[in-house]
DNA sequence: TACCAGGTGACAG
DNA sequence: CTGTCACCTGGT
């Protein structure tokens, strides 16, 4: 189906933000998404502008802005309202949040926001993005894709020829030699107990989603081997709560660069993770 | 070879 | 409550 967003939507920066470990390149501007179940062939096939308001009887079209970009997507129509509408946040509009940021009040942020326009915050399945950030602990990006492609090989059901995410089910039922086979390091106990323990129901990532943003937080931090960081990426990332600020050393040489260490959450609460993001994603393209 | 990387738990002070 | 340290593994 063909999907037409009048808001920002760049696959290249969102596959690169950090947030999502299965976007896969496959051709030029071509993507492979797996994601709760799902698998979905992403490709951009032209920007135009508002003079060509046109073609939207077939598909969907979301946003108001004047720039305006198609996608060609491999799923149906039932099959993008059923996922992937809500995945890709579509309902967000982030031209809005971008508007947020003054030149004249934070230059070094509005730069970053420049770099960084046409990345959205996913909202991406519970089990997999704190599973997920659990293995991230003290890895670099490829490190982490190649950790989490062997989780899914060791235990995920296959389908159109890729490995889904493990369920709690699935990934609970392997042993601690397989999971360290994924080159999980001491991050192997970690992902055991939690994996077993959201398996069981003794622990229900699903209920916590009713909790204020604090609560939240505190519950995830219970959880063997998920501090502040993880949790925050997981709330922001999973939960989609937008106002989690994650803290990574990245971030951190950022802060301490341009902020003298604390970011300014009271301008743009209740979107500091988009800022985050921005942030996040200026500090990878400086190098 | 030695060191470091997108954290965290355990433990000291 | 703040500081230090080990920890798997893959990369220079």
């Amino acid at each position: 189906m063909i999907l037409t967003v009048r808001d920002d939507f760049d696959l290249k920066k969102i596959a690169e933000s950090g947030q999502c470990f299965r976007w896969t390149e496959e051709a030029e501007g071509a993507y492979r998404i797996i994601a709760g179940g799902h698998v979905l062939k992403i490709r951009e096939i032209g920007q135009v502008d508002e003079r060509n308001r046109d073609q939207d009887a077939e598909g969907m079209c979301y946003g108001h802005d004047p720039e305006t970009h198609v996608f060609e997507l491999s799923c149906s129509k039932d099959e993008f309202l059923g996922f992937w509408e809500e995945y890709l946040d579509l309902k967000t509009d982030y031209t809005k949040i971008r508007n947020m940021v003054k030149k004249s009040e934070d230059s070094y942020l509005y730069n970053a926001v420049q770099l960084g326009k046409g990345i959205r915050i996913l909202r991406q399945e519970l089990f997999e993005t704190l599973i997920t950030f659990i293995i991230s602990q003290r890895k670099n990006i490829p490190a982490i894709r190649a950790s989490v492609e062997k989780l899914c090989k060791a235990a995920g059901t296959k389908k159109d020829g890729c490995y889904l995410f493990p369920t709690p089910a699935q990934m609970a039922a392997l042993s601690e030699d397989e999971i360290a086979s994924c080159g999980t390091g001491y991050r192997t106990k970690y992902l055991m107990k939690v994996a077993r323990e959201i398996s069981t129901g003794e622990v229900s990532l699903d209920a916590m989603s009713d909790l204020s943003d604090n609560d939240l937080l505190a519950e995830l931090k219970k959880l063997y081997g998920v501090g502040v960081k993880v949790a925050s990426c997981t709330a922001l990332f999973a939960y989609h709560r937008m106002d989690f600020f994650p803290e990574d050393v990245w971030i951190k040489r950022v802060l301490e660069n341009h902020y003298a260490g604390r970011f300014p959450k009271e301008k743009y609460a209740p979107w500091n993770g988009v800022m985050q993001q921005y942030l996040f994603f200026g500090q990878i393209s400086e190098k």
